[in-house]
DNA sequence: ACCTGAACACCGTTCAAGT
DNA sequence: ACCTGAACACCGTTCAAGT
């Protein structure tokens, strides 16, 4: 139960690398700060010092653990567990340029040019042609996981249809006025979504 | 602040009104043992005795609010196979107006008034209600749902924010371009998240 | 600047003791 | 059976004090 994080490291270090481990041991349970500290081995004080609110913590933790696999080819390094590279690959589609103010952004160009008004036929194949883009992405992932046998074969459109719905709802969530529990709430749902993924039976 | 319970109720409808006054007051904040017990003028220790645990307060309270705004719910035919009526259920969240032009025009107007540009605190608080409502209604089938055995005891509200996940990436997708399986989709989509919800093992 | 650990104001739950 | 209130083991945050 007790570790030691990796010596060398600064207090500030120490603290994600414990945040980091213990997300990755039970991902999408809260931290509390004593747990934490304990396992960076600092104090309470110190990881405030660092990490004036718990959510700060969080918001530096969850995308330091995303951009760890964020690569597109590390769909293919085994050493990372399948699970974990396909929620990596679906994150990416979901926040591909930052967790800023770029979302409001994006949506509202999205918004105006596909939904607002009733699009001009070229319109519409133009966002045709992204989704599908989008689809053919999610399934070449699935496929390099069927492919090692990580994932039983099954139907991969199917499952990808499901994996771009939930991403586009978490998507969506992202804009819309919240109350802090964002990325948790990410990681829980795409971490669901993916277990349907590796464990219902065809 | 101070609020009285009305006289000549019982110490347990007295809990159960001061649960019920605060959910209304302030929808959505989660209820303090210590706090409900005040307003109900009891003790601690008499609010755990009628109600063991915190959950089972929030349990038989909301289903009472629910009975108060929704009575009528294909929820409780039991004739109907329990899977069919969450799907039902999901389907009246997503489509509460009908699936023509309308989609368009709600997108619309929630995308100018809580998207666009930077809510209000009051606009924000507006929404968050209104999103805590949704969430709360689809705890309270699954409450119904796992009452009468056909869902095994789980954690009702990590379901609900993956349902509501689900039907939120099928609700924008109406208003995207798309071709012609939306249908089709919806219920494919649903159909998937709902065996989630029956089968996983938690 | 960085760090400590006590202190504060919470939380849900448990429980010996009263009626 | 119903109720009390103290006690326990948590939580996040604050802060005077050290280096």
């Amino acid at each position: 139960m007790e570790q030691n994080p990796p010596e060398g490291l600064s207090s500030r270090d120490r603290i994600l690398w414990a945040a980091a481990s213990m997300l990755g041991e039970h991902a999408g349970s809260a931290l509390s700060v004593r747990a934490v500290a304990a396992r960076a081995r600092v104090s309470t004080g110190s990881l405030r010092h660092h990490f004036p609110t718990q959510r700060e913590l969080m918001e530096t933790v969850l995308p330091m653990l995303y951009d760890m696999v964020l690569p597109e080819d590390s769909i293919h390094e085994s050493s990372i567990p399948p699970r974990e590279r396909l929620i990596a690959s679906l994150q990416r589609q979901l926040a591909p340029s930052g967790v800023d103010q770029r979302p409001r952004d994006d949506w509202r160009l999205t918004f105006e040019r596909y939904i607002k008004d009733e699009p001009t036929e070229a319109v519409r194949a133009e966002y045709l042609a992204i989704d599908r883009e989008l689809h053919r992405r999610v399934e070449y992932v699935l496929t390099v996981l069927e492919n090692e046998g990580s994932l039983a074969k099954g139907d991969n459109a199917r499952r990808a249809r499901f994996l771009l719905t939930v991403v586009s709802g978490l998507s969506i969530a992202q804009v819309f006025p919240n109350e802090g529990r964002l990325l948790q709430n990410e990681l829980e749902v795409l971490g669901t979504a993916v277990d349907w993924v590796f464990d219902a039976q065809p």
